[in-house]
DNA sequence: ACGGCGATGATATAGTGTAACCTGTTGCGG
DNA sequence: CCGCAACAGGTTACACTATATCATCGCCGT
């Protein structure tokens, strides 16, 4: 069995082979659907794919303009509707302080997420850290609030781009 | 002295007298740019004023508006620019999943916080969980990042609204 | 074939944010 | 007083983000 996504690091190596990255996403993707009935269109699988091409939060308007390149150039709502159901699924996250898109490497289950957003290369590092959502969930029933959403998204440096250049 | 600021409920009765917040307010942003050299000017009050007129958060072209109403219509950068003025100072949040900027309680103290974003009545109360900062603070450490800035804004239901509207 | 439904296309517009440049004011040293 | 520097604010124009609305297409079941 592949276990990969269950204890990926944080930030893969530059040099990671990142075609498995993809290929894996969208495998898992098609898993998805066809478990829950959704269909992933040709379009769908080609944003997420276009989502996939980094470990960077895409922007909708670059992903409107990627696939304004190969075929009649697609307009706003197409990418948005695509992103909803992709969200909805999901397939994708959104990163609400980037305006922005990053794919989840764990559609297979619910769960909860807290972004690493590094300011040096751009990479959002995906996490489900239970002691956070512990303390947050805390707080909210201390407060009398009925939570129902949170968005924790963590500006920073990642390990490689804080790290000074000099070598060994 | 006055501790209110220390132990104010997450969210205020519907019936408080809110122009009270709104003068703690201003005499908190002008103390603190008194001390800290920075000038509060007249439309920068203003606008200060303007965020403080509700506990909800509030859009920036909604500022726009107020502005323009009662004098010269103001610009978007004009809104904007003392919208960064007011952030530098601590004076104002952004709150990055409404895109929208809510009044600081606690301007006098660096702080990190965290938002309670009420669905129903659309207020937003803002706390400094040291639990939830330890957690974040942790997890970040155990990947290796550099944390510089944590967004955290929790969305679901107030004590008001999420109660049930039957009467004892 | 027909109807219904979900996906996509097309047009238009609303909402959010910034770049670049200019003007006015303030305070300070010469 | 003059000139300068620094900053606040004004103006124009534009870029970016997102949604409403209506039309079309293709698939599926009857």
């Amino acid at each position: 069995m592949n276990a990969q996504h269950v204890d990926r690091p944080a930030f893969p190596e530059g040099g990671h082979e990142h075609r498995g990255c993809i290929e894996d996403a969208l495998a898992r993707a098609e898993a998805v659907c066809r478990e829950r009935g959704a269909r992933l269109t040709p379009l769908r699988r080609r944003v997420l794919e276009l989502v996939w091409r980094s470990h960077r939060a895409v922007k909708a308007y670059d992903l409107l303009a990627a696939l304004g390149d190969e075929e009649g150039a697609a307009k706003p709502p197409t990418v948005y509707r695509t992103l909803e159901f992709l969200i909805e699924q999901g397939l994708v996250h959104r990163i609400d302080s980037l305006n922005a898109f990053v794919g989840c490497p764990s559609p297979d289950r619910h769960h909860s997420a807290q972004f690493l957003i590094c300011g040096g290369c751009g990479e959002v590092s995906e996490m489900t850290a239970p002691s956070i959502d512990r303390a947050v969930a805390d707080q909210a029933a201390g407060s009398g609030f009925a939570l129902s959403r949170q968005i924790i998204e963590l500006h920073g440096k990642c390990p490689h781009c804080a790290a000074p250049p000099q070598n060994p």
